[in-house]
This record gives structure tokens, C-alpha cells and sequence, in this order.
DNA sequence: CAGGCGTATGATAACGATAACATCGCCCCA
DNA sequence: TGGGGCGATGTTATCGTTATCATACGCCTG
């Protein structure tokens, strides 16, 4: 910089006025200042104005895994929104591993963020410390957490199983199934498996057609299996909810494979509206909950928070159940 | 850390060597080191460490798209190499957009990334003229650019999809269509469409089936579309490769609703070995590229550079044809 | 025409770590 | 027994920006 400087026939204080956007550098001397940072092939030093300034342009981010579509909708729109305020993602994956989200969030927070965003609402006792004493907003999504840190944007995953319950009892359904992952991992999963136990006893049915499809991720390969095995040990079943849709589009393979007409004699319920719970024939009923919303929302809570604005504490994006072709008609 | 040293009863210098793994501290002291910085709640600050030591454990990715099964797995397996190198991933998603890409490459080395690895192997200029100053290791992955700039980790899309073509001519197609993107934008996808028309040209055959679904990232519906727009102008059509797994299962799909049988009436090809391929029914032949294995590749290949180590300029990751349900079986 | 104010720029001193070198014991071997 | 070597720690001076305060120079106003 201080090269820059001497070039442009200016001070290095100068220099720095010219790359900030809200210098009040004259129009004429910035140019100056800018050919001769080009001239010389200079570039800001980000981590020198990061330590002065102690302002890092980072946020945060945990998601239990990248390749899952719906986590990375959400990345994907909170980078959108962040990248016109120059905030840059930090992105760690857990592997729906809470110590490893804790060791995440250590190293993260060295890094000094501006902000945290993190995935679900349960967390290492240290993890939960750490993010308290951060002095940074904290933002839960993709859940609505009991005892939340900071922020929240996120849904009932258990109303929302609910919500698919109910639709297919209205369809006349009684033998009903659940395909979901290992409990202790992904708590989404299990807040979904919770409010189809809990929806099944309200409507005086048995819940004890769970299939435990392992830990997550739970492939179509692993849904395809899951059904496999629900069919074998229950097969008067009639209605199947996964825990996502992809383990819904294996269960639907699997009944393709058997021939078991879908929706006729079973129907299928699936999660997170996947592109492919849309395109498949037939296609699946699936809830929407809104990960690009719950990305973009994150995000502008972040930047208001940042502009020192007082935002609501918690945002509620409600999911929306999109009945399609593996309901059944009703009765 | 002055806090912390003064409660330990060290010197700064010390705290700093504690909290190194290298550090040369005594084991007794480190502890003390470590339990008062516990105590006070201290939070080592890497902006500071990293403009000392010049040193920033970054390493900038660029990418199309996060929301794509095969660069998320690249990210993820990347991920996971530098993870155990405390390196962290800073990401940039480009949308299959030079422009973009030249912005983000440009704000990524503001942050003293200590290697770059972008995605293709097409650029502007000013991207190249930075990428080549900017005095780190740079990884052009997912192609092999006819001119580097520094390291590649990839393979020839042109080259797989001729493969590709050679397959289906072997099984007796001759009238073989093609569903890609818009050429200017994915460059790999024009790639693979480069492939099939040299391809056709070598076997005597015309490559007039050349469908265009549109701005990437082609989606599952953008391939039942383009496939009703291929049977619909060329409804004799015998094999179609498509410029991915999701695009192709979408034409699967319109097959299905038209009641065409694949692959007895019409054979078809993907790319990418999503896991939607492998599970569909029929099962999708398609091209394994090696998604996870490019990233891992890549990442070893940044720790060895950055370890000193004089690593060999060029890795190819040979991809390997699927022959699955939709290939018609051989005359 | 003095006083005041706004614009444009410069000088100085940090931000919180650590590289590099210095120091101090202590052990070991010739 | 003395010097070399090694392990453990301390001292000093930065790393490349920018917050803060100071300065210089119009220009307006009463």
C-alpha cells in the first residue's frame, strides 16, 4: 500500500480512503490512486484491515451436510444475500455430529465472525457457552429450538409430520409407517418421527410401523431398503411417511419393483420438496419448508442486526404440505 | 492473550506457543496456559496470527453451483482433507458466470487464500492475470484446460461423452440425440456436447439431434421438457445422451408418461453418477466422474504444495461409463 | 473581514498476534 | 570439568491496515 501510495503521489491513508466505498477521497485522486494499485498489480490485504478495523466481513455457517439440497438451497441464498453487503460465508459441515459441530463453531469463532448461523437447535453444553460469550448474533435455523441462543428462523418439524398424518387418515389411511434415520443424530429427523408418534396416538392409531434407516444421510438407496422392510414385516400397510423425499423416491422404487401400484395400494409421503418429489411419476407429496426462505431470511436478520437495527427475535417460516400423485384420492 | 499470560504467570509469547500444536512449551505449562484462558474466556484471534505469521489457513474454492450433487461432493471431500490441515474452505458460488467468477476470485485473494482452486478451465482475463500473480498454488479442477494456469485435477467431458457414443453405436443405435445447456455458460457441459457431435461425426453418423435446455443448472423438468421437444421434431429417435443424471431422468420420466419403453423403444445416458441414476427404474447408464475423488485430489494436492513438496502439475481422474438399465441390450 | 464550517488529506499510533533472536538452566560426553 | 547442545521461556520489533486526531484550504455568512 505504502507503494501505491508513493506512485499515486499520495499517503498510504489515502490509498485506504480510495479502496473503502464511503472514503471521502476526491473522484480525481481515487482514480490516481487506482491505476497506480493496478499499475503494480496490488491487492488489498484483507487480514490487515480485519485486525485494525476489527471488522472480519465473515459469517458463520454450520450445516449438517453439503450435499443434501435443501442445506445447500439455504447456503446458497444466504451467500446470494450476503455477497451484495460484502459479507463473506464460512462454511463447516457437521456430518449431523454435534461434537464435531462444537469443534466447528471453536474454529469458526477464532476467526471472529460477525455473525453465527447454525443448523437445528441442540448443541454441545460447551458449543452453547461458546456461542453465548461470542458477543455475536446467533441465529438457529431449520428448527424451532426450546431454549434458543440468539435468533431463530425455522419451523415445527414435529406440526409438520402432523400436519402429513392427518392428511392421510383424511384419506381414509389407518395403517401408517414412518422411514427415518438414527434419532440421536439428525434431530430434525427425530422432531419429525416425534410428531408422527404423537399424531398417531391423537388419532387413536398404532406407531409401531417405524423403520430405523440408519444414520444419516438417508439415501434413496437406504429408503428403497427401509420400504423393503416395512413391506416384509408389515405388509397390510397402507400410507408411508419418509423422512425426506429422497428416502420417499426410494420407497416408491421399491413398490415399482414389487409392483405395488403407488398410490392405489400404498401411498407415500416424502419431505422437503426435492426437485425430484416433483418430476418423479407418479409424483410426491412432499412438505415444502422453504430452504431458499429460511437462507434468505437468515441472512437479512444477519445484516439488519449488523446495521444495529433491533430485528425480531424469532421468524417463523411456515412449511406448506404440497399433497401430489402418491396420496391416494380420498375415500 | 496479555489477560491470559498474566493469570498463567508467562509471558504473551508463551500463550501463543500453547496454543500452537508445534508450540515447544512445557506439557505442566501448557495446561496452566490453557486453563486460564478457559477461566477468562479467551478466544484465540486468528485475524491477528494471520497477519503476523502471513500465514491464513485459507484456501478459496470456486464453484459453479452448491446446489449440484458433484461440486458439492467435490467441496465436501475437500472439506474433509483440509479439515484435518486446519485449513478452512472459503467458497464462492460463480453461477456459471465468468463475470461472477472474476468478482469473487478478485475478493477471495483480498483474504490471502494460501491456494486457490476454481472449477473449469475457461476465464476472463483479468481472473487469469490474478490467479497467475497471485503467487499460490492455483487447481483448475472438473476439465482439463488446453492452456493450465497451474495445477489440474480432472478429466476430458469432450472424451467421456465420446465413450459415451461408442457405447450406444455398439449396441446398434445409429439416430442419437443430445440434451445439454446453453453452451457459453457451462463450459463443461459444452464440453460433453463438443464430444458427442465429434463423435458422431467419427461413426459416420449426422449430429442434427441437438436439443438445448436452456441456462444451466439444468434441472430434472428442463430434461423432461427438452426430451418431449426431441420426440416430438424426431420422434424415431433411438438413444439420447444427456448432459447430466438429472436431465436424463427427467427425459426418463417423459418416456414413462408417453408410455415409451426404456430402454426396449429408446436408450439413454446421463452424467455425474447421482445418486438418482443409480436407483431409478431403470437404473440410468451413466459417466462416473469421481466427483468426491477430484476433491480429494485436489485438497492432497494443495497440502503437498503447501507442504513444499514438488507435486506433479497434472492429475487426471479418468471417469468411468455406468452401463445400466436404460442401455438397450446389445443386437 | 473575522469566525466557522466542510472537504480533502496527512501523521501517528495502535489492532493482537508471532518471527527472530536472546537467555537461562541443565544434562551429557570427551 | 568445561563446553556443546537442547529444551523452555522471554524480549523486541514488526505484519499491513485504519481509527483518531490534526492540518490546510477554500467558502459562506453576518
Amino acid at each position: 500500500m505504502a507503494d501505491v501510495a508513493r506512485v499515486a503521489g499520495v499517503s498510504p491513508m489515502t490509498v485506504s480512503r480510495a479502496f473503502k466505498r464511503d472514503g471521502t477521497v476526491n473522484a480525481e485522486t481515487r482514480a490516481r490512486v487506482l491505476a497506480a494499485a493496478d499499475q503494480l498489480g496490488y491487492v488489498f490485504d484483507r487480514t490487515a484491515s480485519n485486525l485494525k478495523s476489527q471488522r472480519t466481513g465473515f459469517v458463520a455457517a454450520t450445516i449438517p451436510s453439503l450435499n443434501n439440497a435443501n442445506f445447500a438451497e439455504t447456503v446458497g441464498a444466504m451467500s446470494e444475500v450476503f455477497e451484495a453487503h460484502d459479507l463473506q460465508i464460512l462454511l463447516a459441515a457437521t456430518g449431523y455430529d454435534t461434537a464435531l459441530e462444537e469443534r466447528s463453531i471453536e474454529q469458526l469463532l477464532r476467526r471472529r465472525p460477525e455473525a453465527l448461523i447454525v443448523t437445528g437447535g441442540v448443541h454441545t453444553d460447551r458449543a452453547r457457552r461458546m456461542m453465548e460469550s461470542a458477543a455475536i448474533p446467533v441465529i438457529e435455523t431449520w428448527d424451532l429450538p426450546r431454549d434458543p441462543i440468539g435468533h431463530v428462523v425455522g419451523f415445527s418439524n414435529a406440526a409438520a409430520t402432523r400436519e402429513m398424518v392427518a392428511h392421510f387418515v383424511a384419506l381414509g389411511h389407518r395403517r401408517i409407517g414412518f422411514i427415518g434415520g438414527d434419532a440421536d443424530r439428525d434431530t430434525r429427523g427425530a422432531d419429525r418421527r416425534r410428531g408422527f408418534v404423537a399424531a398417531m396416538a391423537d388419532h387413536g392409531l398404532s406407531a409401531d410401523r417405524l423403520i430405523d434407516a440408519g444414520t444419516p444421510p438417508i439415501t434413496m438407496a437406504r429408503g428403497a431398503q427401509a420400504m423393503a422392510e416395512l413391506l416384509d414385516s408389515h405388509p397390510d400397510t397402507e400410507a408411508v411417511i419418509c423422512v425426506s423425499d429422497l428416502s420417499a423416491f426410494g420407497a416408491l422404487t421399491e413398490c415399482q419393483r414389487r409392483g405395488i401400484a403407488v398410490p392405489d395400494a400404498v401411498s407415500l409421503g416424502g419431505f422437503g420438496a426435492y426437485d425430484i418429489s416433483a418430476i418423479s411419476v407418479p409424483t410426491i407429496t412432499t412438505v415444502d419448508a422453504h430452504a431458499r426462505r429460511i437462507g434468505e431470511e437468515a441472512a437479512r436478520l444477519v445484516v439488519a442486526l449488523m446495521a444495529g437495527e433491533n430485528a425480531q427475535g424469532r421468524i417463523e417460516v411456515p412449511p406448506r404440505l404440497l399433497v401430489r400423485g402418491t396420496s391416494r384420492p380420498g375415500v
